[in-house]
DNA sequence: CACCTGACTAGCGGATACGCAAGCCAGGCT
DNA sequence: AGCCTGGCTTGCGTATCCGCTAGTCAGGTG
């Protein structure tokens, strides 16, 4: 177990599981589309509407989102409607829940008008609201400050 | 216990604390300059190689995240140098700890390249890999789809 | 067949964001 | 006094993002 606190030279931040992910959900209009399609919204005037951007950002979003694999473009057909696409998650885009979820118990916390949160998420089984906490593989749970950084497997050396 | 699923056109999205979180770090640069802040950096040039933007780019993030009340700068001074300024995580720029293991959580589950993660974060006091995780109030570990919207105290109906 | 609607696409113009190169400035060192 | 280093600032050019307006296209309705 190596702190690199004091190595932090050796390995390339362009290397980055940080760095990579924020290439693809890394702008406000990307991350405000993945909270509504993890709130329900499908349908593409739904997401133009509700997240506040033009059409023809939303599309060229939608059009990364679904390349990135985070979204998938579904045929779908309502009775005496004509067949249109709607804007379905995969399960890598499912898995941003508990980032959106930190992010938005940080903007709770930090960013909130004086009425309080204007949305809670809450367990289905129980009405409790739901945080985004840290917890190691031994089942502790762990602070903020709890934290120490070790070498993975992928790391490269630039020495 | 409300299911707004089919209410959402009730309530605005600008007002939504993740659009809210999103403006403050919701670039690509903003967040990698929080992560290195995390991780332990605390000097401009330090910042400036690690996260590899430019200095220009950089002084202008780091005033940003100062006014944003993430980060302080704090004057310090080394033996036998003059008096410089570091940049210090407040409360409020610690506690996106979470925000940031949840997204390199899912940067390493969905982006890694075939040698693994560059990087770990281990829990100090027992040395386990540390993954974000939901929890509900009640202390119930939650699963991605079992959560639902209701109504908060600071919701503002449109109607 | 003309019309309508949802889901886009095309084109323009303004606002940032960023990289690069250069310059500035304060304070310790010689 | 002059040099050096870290920490910025200024200026310029490019790239990207985004809003706005307008147009397109497919298919169902009257």
């Amino acid at each position: 177990m190596e702190d690199l606190r004091d190595d932090r030279d050796t390995w390339s931040t362009a290397n980055c599981s940080v760095a990579r992910a924020m290439d693809i959900v890394g702008s406000r209009s990307t991350m405000l589309i993945m909270r509504e399609a993890l709130f329900g919204t499908h349908r593409f005037d739904d997401f133009v509407r509700r997240v506040g951007i033009g059409e023809p950002a939303m599309a060229a979003r939608l059009k990364e989102l679904v390349a990135a694999g985070l979204l998938e473009r579904v045929p779908y057909q309502e009775p005496g409607q004509r067949t249109r696409h709607e804007y379905r998650l995969t399960r890598k885009g499912r898995e941003l829940v508990p980032v959106i979820t930190a992010l938005r118990n940080w903007g709770d916390t930090w960013t909130a008008d004086d009425a309080g949160p204007s949305l809670l998420a809450i367990h289905r089984d129980c009405g409790e609201p739901i945080h985004a906490v840290l917890r190691c593989a031994a089942g502790h749970d762990v602070h903020n400050s709890e934290t120490v950084l070790t070498a993975g497997p992928g790391l490269i050396r630039q020495t």
